[in-house]
DNA sequence: ATGACGATTTACT
DNA sequence: GTAAATCGTCATA
Protein backbone atom coordinates (compact mmCIF):
# COMPACT_ATOMS: atom_id res chain seq x y z
CA UNK A 1 0.00 0.00 0.00
CA UNK A 2 1.71 3.31 -1.03
CA UNK A 3 0.47 6.36 -1.49
CA UNK A 4 -2.50 7.72 0.26
CA UNK A 5 -5.46 7.91 -2.00
CA UNK A 6 -7.03 11.47 -2.56
CA UNK A 7 -11.22 11.90 -2.94
CA UNK A 8 -11.84 15.18 -4.49
CA UNK A 9 -12.77 17.91 -2.77
CA UNK A 10 -15.25 20.99 -3.24
CA UNK A 11 -13.25 22.54 -5.19
CA UNK A 12 -11.86 20.20 -7.67
CA UNK A 13 -15.46 20.34 -8.88
CA UNK A 14 -15.74 23.99 -9.21
CA UNK A 15 -15.37 23.94 -12.58
CA UNK A 16 -18.09 24.53 -15.81
CA UNK A 17 -19.08 21.19 -17.17
CA UNK A 18 -17.30 22.12 -20.24
CA UNK A 19 -13.55 21.91 -18.20
CA UNK A 20 -15.07 19.46 -15.70
CA UNK A 21 -15.82 16.60 -18.41
CA UNK A 22 -12.30 16.91 -19.40
CA UNK A 23 -10.79 16.86 -16.27
CA UNK A 24 -12.41 13.82 -15.02
CA UNK A 25 -11.35 11.59 -17.70
CA UNK A 26 -8.42 9.51 -16.25
CA UNK A 27 -9.62 9.78 -12.93
CA UNK A 28 -11.72 7.00 -10.87
CA UNK A 29 -15.16 6.93 -10.01
CA UNK A 30 -15.67 4.71 -6.55
CA UNK A 31 -18.26 2.50 -5.28
CA UNK A 32 -18.49 1.59 -1.99
CA UNK A 33 -21.87 0.10 -0.19
CA UNK A 34 -22.06 -1.09 3.28
CA UNK A 35 -20.73 -4.37 3.79
CA UNK A 36 -19.92 -4.08 0.84
CA UNK A 37 -16.29 -4.15 -1.47
CA UNK A 38 -15.15 -1.32 -3.24
CA UNK A 39 -15.86 -1.10 -6.92
CA UNK A 40 -14.03 1.34 -9.13
CA UNK A 41 -12.88 1.63 -12.39
CA UNK A 42 -11.37 4.91 -14.79
CA UNK A 43 -12.98 7.47 -16.06
CA UNK A 44 -12.48 7.33 -19.62
CA UNK A 45 -16.01 8.66 -22.08
CA UNK A 46 -17.49 12.06 -20.83
CA UNK A 47 -20.08 14.27 -21.67
CA UNK A 48 -20.56 18.10 -20.48
CA UNK A 49 -24.02 19.68 -20.00
CA UNK A 50 -23.07 23.32 -20.15
CA UNK A 51 -26.47 25.03 -18.49
CA UNK A 52 -29.97 26.75 -19.49
CA UNK A 53 -29.33 27.43 -23.13
CA UNK A 54 -28.33 23.81 -23.47
CA UNK A 55 -31.40 22.18 -25.13
CA UNK A 56 -29.77 18.89 -25.11
CA UNK A 57 -30.20 19.63 -20.93
CA UNK A 58 -32.28 17.99 -18.74
CA UNK A 59 -32.20 21.60 -17.23
CA UNK A 60 -32.90 23.57 -20.77
CA UNK A 61 -34.72 26.80 -20.52
CA UNK A 62 -33.99 26.55 -16.89
CA UNK A 63 -36.16 24.00 -16.19
CA UNK A 64 -36.54 22.64 -12.73
CA UNK A 65 -38.21 19.70 -11.11
CA UNK A 66 -38.04 16.93 -8.74
CA UNK A 67 -36.54 14.94 -11.14
CA UNK A 68 -33.31 17.01 -12.17
CA UNK A 69 -33.32 18.97 -8.72
CA UNK A 70 -30.05 17.78 -8.17
CA UNK A 71 -28.52 19.73 -11.26
CA UNK A 72 -29.10 22.76 -9.00
CA UNK A 73 -27.12 21.94 -5.78
CA UNK A 74 -23.80 22.44 -4.96
CA UNK A 75 -21.08 21.15 -6.90
CA UNK A 76 -19.55 17.72 -6.17
CA UNK A 77 -23.27 16.52 -5.87
CA UNK A 78 -24.61 13.71 -7.98
CA UNK A 79 -27.06 13.67 -10.23
CA UNK A 80 -28.59 10.23 -11.16
CA UNK A 81 -31.54 10.39 -13.17
CA UNK A 82 -33.50 7.13 -14.46
CA UNK A 83 -34.51 6.90 -18.40
CA UNK A 84 -36.19 4.12 -20.82
CA UNK A 85 -38.34 2.77 -18.23
CA UNK A 86 -34.89 0.68 -16.92
CA UNK A 87 -31.77 2.63 -17.10
CA UNK A 88 -30.06 4.68 -15.06
CA UNK A 89 -26.81 7.71 -15.58
CA UNK A 90 -24.76 8.85 -13.39
CA UNK A 91 -23.84 12.71 -13.56
CA UNK A 92 -21.02 15.05 -11.40
CA UNK A 93 -22.78 18.49 -11.07
CA UNK A 94 -20.35 21.06 -10.97
CA UNK A 95 -19.92 25.28 -11.72
CA UNK A 96 -21.93 26.81 -8.58
CA UNK A 97 -24.68 26.31 -6.48
CA UNK A 98 -27.88 27.47 -8.89
CA UNK A 99 -26.04 26.97 -12.09
CA UNK A 100 -27.18 23.36 -13.77
CA UNK A 101 -23.59 22.20 -15.00
CA UNK A 102 -23.11 18.62 -14.84
CA UNK A 103 -20.93 16.02 -16.44
CA UNK A 104 -22.01 12.65 -17.73
CA UNK A 105 -20.13 10.12 -17.12
CA UNK A 106 -20.28 7.79 -20.47
CA UNK A 107 -17.97 5.08 -19.42
CA UNK A 108 -14.82 3.31 -17.83
CA UNK A 109 -12.34 1.11 -17.38
CA UNK A 110 -12.88 -1.17 -14.64
CA UNK A 111 -10.05 -1.56 -12.19
CA UNK A 112 -12.05 -3.06 -8.98
CA UNK A 113 -15.14 -5.37 -8.64
CA UNK A 114 -15.05 -6.72 -12.02
CA UNK A 115 -16.99 -10.29 -10.14
CA UNK A 116 -19.56 -8.05 -9.19
CA UNK A 117 -19.61 -5.99 -12.35
CA UNK A 118 -19.86 -9.27 -14.06
CA UNK A 119 -22.83 -10.28 -12.03
CA UNK A 120 -24.52 -7.80 -11.94
CA UNK A 121 -24.57 -6.84 -15.77
CA UNK A 122 -26.38 -10.24 -16.48
CA UNK A 123 -28.55 -10.50 -13.85
CA UNK A 124 -31.90 -10.87 -14.97
CA UNK A 125 -31.12 -12.10 -18.27
CA UNK A 126 -32.27 -15.55 -19.86
CA UNK A 127 -29.79 -17.65 -21.08
CA UNK A 128 -25.86 -17.80 -20.48
CA UNK A 129 -25.46 -13.99 -21.54
CA UNK A 130 -22.51 -12.66 -20.27
CA UNK A 131 -20.79 -8.82 -21.41
CA UNK A 132 -17.33 -8.99 -22.47
CA UNK A 133 -14.90 -7.48 -19.77
CA UNK A 134 -14.24 -4.38 -22.14
CA UNK A 135 -18.19 -3.75 -22.21
CA UNK A 136 -18.57 -3.68 -18.50
CA UNK A 137 -18.91 -0.13 -17.98
CA UNK A 138 -18.86 0.72 -21.57
CA UNK A 139 -21.93 3.60 -21.83
CA UNK A 140 -23.76 5.39 -18.94
CA UNK A 141 -26.49 2.69 -18.18
CA UNK A 142 -23.77 0.03 -18.51
CA UNK A 143 -21.87 1.71 -16.08
CA UNK A 144 -24.55 2.20 -13.37
CA UNK A 145 -25.75 -1.22 -13.61
CA UNK A 146 -22.12 -2.78 -12.99
CA UNK A 147 -21.69 -0.27 -9.98
CA UNK A 148 -24.90 -0.46 -8.22
CA UNK A 149 -25.53 3.35 -9.29
CA UNK A 150 -29.49 4.00 -8.77
CA UNK A 151 -31.86 7.51 -8.16
CA UNK A 152 -30.95 6.17 -4.64
CA UNK A 153 -27.76 8.44 -4.98
CA UNK A 154 -29.71 10.99 -6.25
CA UNK A 155 -28.20 14.22 -4.92
CA UNK A 156 -24.97 12.34 -3.18
CA UNK A 157 -22.49 14.40 -1.89
CA UNK A 158 -19.52 13.24 -3.56
CA UNK A 159 -16.98 15.37 -1.05
CA UNK A 160 -18.09 13.00 1.86
CA UNK A 161 -16.94 9.70 0.04
CA UNK A 162 -20.20 7.77 1.58
CA UNK A 163 -21.55 5.42 -1.36
CA UNK A 164 -19.85 6.91 -4.01
CA UNK A 165 -16.81 9.26 -4.82
CA UNK A 166 -14.39 10.76 -7.17
CA UNK A 167 -10.65 9.39 -6.77
CA UNK A 168 -7.74 11.18 -7.71
CA UNK A 169 -5.66 9.61 -10.26
CA UNK A 170 -2.16 9.06 -8.70
CA UNK A 171 -0.22 8.54 -12.12
CA UNK A 172 0.45 11.00 -14.55
CA UNK A 173 -2.81 12.68 -16.17
CA UNK A 174 -4.17 11.90 -19.57
CA UNK A 175 -2.46 13.93 -22.56
CA UNK A 176 -4.63 16.26 -24.66
CA UNK A 177 -3.47 14.54 -27.25
CA UNK A 178 -5.10 11.28 -26.21
CA UNK A 179 -8.58 12.68 -25.99
CA UNK A 180 -10.75 12.72 -28.81
CA UNK A 181 -13.66 15.55 -28.63
CA UNK A 182 -16.45 15.15 -31.04
CA UNK A 183 -20.80 15.64 -30.49
CA UNK A 184 -22.33 14.13 -27.80
CA UNK A 185 -24.52 10.78 -28.33
CA UNK A 186 -28.23 10.60 -28.56
CA UNK A 187 -29.16 14.09 -28.40
CA UNK A 188 -30.45 14.46 -31.74
CA UNK A 189 -33.85 16.39 -30.40
CA UNK A 190 -31.61 18.91 -29.28
CA UNK A 191 -31.45 21.51 -32.65
CA UNK A 192 -28.04 22.82 -33.20
CA UNK A 193 -26.76 21.99 -29.87
CA UNK A 194 -26.91 18.31 -31.32
CA UNK A 195 -23.77 18.73 -33.13
CA UNK A 196 -21.79 20.70 -30.33
CA UNK A 197 -18.68 19.20 -29.73
CA UNK A 198 -19.11 18.24 -26.19
CA UNK A 199 -18.18 14.45 -25.51
CA UNK A 200 -14.68 13.44 -24.31
CA UNK A 201 -13.33 10.16 -25.06
CA UNK A 202 -9.63 8.79 -24.11
CA UNK A 203 -8.39 7.55 -27.53
CA UNK A 204 -8.14 4.28 -29.02
CA UNK A 205 -9.65 2.81 -25.64
CA UNK A 206 -11.69 -0.26 -25.96
CA UNK A 207 -13.53 0.68 -22.90
CA UNK A 208 -15.09 3.58 -24.46
CA UNK A 209 -19.18 3.43 -26.03
CA UNK A 210 -19.37 2.57 -29.23
CA UNK A 211 -21.84 5.37 -31.58
CA UNK A 212 -24.78 3.23 -32.49
CA UNK A 213 -24.67 3.04 -35.92
CA UNK A 214 -26.95 4.70 -38.43
C1' DA B 1 -56.55 12.65 -17.46
C1' DT B 2 -53.89 11.48 -21.31
C1' DG B 3 -50.17 10.76 -24.51
C1' DA B 4 -45.55 11.10 -26.39
C1' DC B 5 -40.99 10.38 -25.42
C1' DG B 6 -36.35 9.61 -23.59
C1' DA B 7 -28.44 12.05 -22.11
C1' DT B 8 -30.02 3.43 -23.66
C1' DT B 9 -29.30 -1.32 -24.32
C1' DT B 10 -30.23 -5.77 -26.02
C1' DA B 11 -32.68 -8.98 -29.09
C1' DC B 12 -33.89 -10.32 -33.38
C1' DT B 13 -34.63 -10.75 -38.83
C1' DG C 1 -29.72 -3.42 -40.25
C1' DT C 2 -34.57 -2.69 -37.27
C1' DA C 3 -37.49 -3.31 -33.25
C1' DA C 4 -38.58 -4.18 -28.51
C1' DA C 5 -38.27 -3.41 -23.68
C1' DT C 6 -40.59 -0.49 -20.12
C1' DC C 7 -42.15 3.54 -17.06
C1' DG C 8 -41.37 8.18 -14.89
C1' DT C 9 -41.79 12.74 -16.45
C1' DC C 10 -43.54 16.61 -18.78
C1' DA C 11 -46.62 19.16 -21.90
C1' DT C 12 -51.19 19.74 -23.16
C1' DA C 13 -56.11 19.87 -22.23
Amino acid sequence: MSGHATRWKRSDYEFDARELAQRLLGHLLVRTEPGGERLSGVIVETEAYVGPEDLASHARRGLRTARNESMYARPGTAYVYFTYGMHHCFNVVCASEGAPHAALIRALEPREGLETMRRRRAAGRRGAWAPADRDLCSGPARLCAAMGIDRSLDGADLTRGVGVFIEAARGEPIAPRDVVNTARIGVGYAGAWATAPLRWAVRDCEHVSRAPRA
